[in-house]
DNA sequence: ATGTGC
């Protein structure tokens, strides 16, 4: 499809609806975080997704938006469930439930950085990640259902964290719609000996300093003040999720013709939310969706015990969310109640304050948004706000510019230890050559792309967090 | 993202 972008705004493009478009495209972003390269497919996508059946109001960007498999990565968009509205994994990704986990420390910088060595040197070893084998939990099959059904609320009820930190997980840690009879065998295989591992790629558990904060009164609310220590997660639903995306993306494929359905690209296999099929893949996603929320919660728990056993202090959960999912939600589109199939790939939820899906405590100052940078960059906290056009969603991340391929050949292992060593940041990666695919200049600017959330009225921001450690998979 | 795949 050819791709014509009009400039809506400095912060803003837009691309009309041209056939088969339903809807326009609408990016989010100034031209300096524009995706483009010649060959970068990633704004041909926009107009991809805004051709899939029942699709309302518009195929949105955040400004970390790059090229991803059939939706692009920083995609959002919602399908009309009675209209035929579709679901397609390829919205979700194959990592479901990526997502973050911040987890606040009583400490400052100054009391921290004597513990940090040996906090690094605990955690190292600990901490399972990168592509092998290894995690916190082994367990059969009975406790791995248990698991997709109770996602952190199960690993909770198993003594594996406290009961306030479900009060801070996106739904309560759990989603009740899960299906584990959608969850192939191949799937679970794959999943029972991966619960409590970070993974690779981008994946990592940082230590980190609040480096500045922008709204007091949220980030009170939210735990958090200048110099404070922080722990951050970023992981997913590992082999689990990636098998379930492969099994639905082909199932779907087979029968899209029988919905008499056409899309401009293969990889944006779909099928109506209501239909068998598109039933099965929500209920499989749903379940790898609470695979992801327990993964993190283990995690969180055993650096928990960790900081407890070597700083005598503990650590609280500020937010729990995800950045890879599709979610049913009830919203006014055109004056009236519709129920909408909401996508978002690498687009944080944020919802405004005031929302009923908030708790109590956050309720007056908004969601909790966190984005993650690259190792060696800041990462942000941001709250949800009124006026999000974009179904109260946000950026996610920096947003890859240099394919991975491309990163091994500008930075060699040297000069990622140079650069980490000036950034003052004690990197642990599994592999140092594999570490160079995730050097900061591979990315986006994340201050750039946090601004343009901000002057889209994304989100706003509350506080900016740099890091002290790195544990990559 | 991923036991790096048709």
């Amino acid at each position: 499809m050819n791709v014509h972008l009009v400039e809506e705004t400095p912060w803003r493009h837009r691309i009309d609806p041209v056939d088969p478009m339903r809807v326009p495209g609408v990016v989010f972003a100034p031209h300096e975080l524009l995706p483009l390269d010649p060959g970068d497919k990633a704004l041909e996508q926009v107009a991809n997704v805004a051709a899939l059946p029942g699709i309302v109001r518009a195929s949105y960007a955040m400004p970390d938006i790059h090229w991803g498999y059939g939706f692009p990565i920083g995609g959002v968009a919602a399908t009309d469930v009675a209209a035929g509205g579709v679901v397609s994994p390829g919205g979700v990704g194959f990592d479901i439930c990526c997502g973050v986990r911040l987890l606040a420390s009583p400490l400052d910088r100054r009391g921290l950085l004597p513990h940090l060595p040996a906090l690094m040197d605990r955690l190292d070893p600990l901490i399972p990640r990168g592509l092998g084998r290894g995690a916190l939990w082994r367990m059969g099959r009975s406790q791995l259902h248990e698991v997709l059904r109770g996602g952190a609320r199960y690993a909770v009820e198993r003594g594996h964290g406290v009961a306030r930190d479900l009060e801070r997980c996106e739904d309560g840690g759990a989603v009740t719609d899960a299906d584990d009879r959608q969850v192939g065998d191949r799937a679970l295989e794959r999943g029972a000996a991966q619960v409590g591992s970070l993974g690779s790629a981008n994946h990592f558990l940082e230590i980190q300093t609040v480096d500045r904060v922008y709204d007091e009164r949220c980030a009170e609310a939210f735990g958090l003040r200048p110099g404070q220590v922080c722990v951050m997660i970023h992981c997913g639903s590992r082999g689990l999720g990636h098998q379930i995306c492969t099994d639905h993306v082909r199932l779907m494929d087979a029968v899209m013709h029988r919905h008499r359905i056409t899309v401009p690209d293969r990889q944006l296999a779909c099928a109506p939310v209501e239909s068998a099929e598109g039933r099965a893949y929500l209920g499989a996603m749903a379940a790898a969706a609470n695979y992801a929320r327990a993964n993190r919660q283990l995690l969180a728990d055993e650096t928990r015990h960790v900081f407890e056993e070597l700083t005598g202090t503990g650590l609280d959960l500020v937010y729990d969310v995800s950045h890879n999912l599709a979610k049913l939600e009830r919203r006014t589109v055109d004056g009236e109640e519709r129920l909408l199939c909401v996508h978002r790939k690498g687009a944080t939820r944020a919802l405004p304050p005031g929302h009923p899906d908030l708790p109590a405590d956050l309720a007056p100052v908004g969601q909790p948004v966190l984005v993650p940078g690259t190792m060696g960059t800041a990462s942000y906290v941001l709250t949800g706000t009124d006026g999000n056009l974009a179904f109260d969603s946000c950026c996610h991340g920096a947003g890859r510019v240099w394919s991975r391929h491309r990163a091994q050949r500008e930075c060699d292992v040297p000069r990622l230890r140079t650069e980490m060593t000036r950034a003052g940041v004690a990197l642990r990666p599994t592999s140092w050559r594999s570490a160079t695919e995730e050097v900061p200049q591979a990315y986006k600017d994340v201050d750039a792309v946090v601004t343009a959330s901000t002057e889209n009225r994304l989100g706003r921001p509350v506080a900016r967090l740099v890091p002290l450690g790195v544990l990559k998979g």
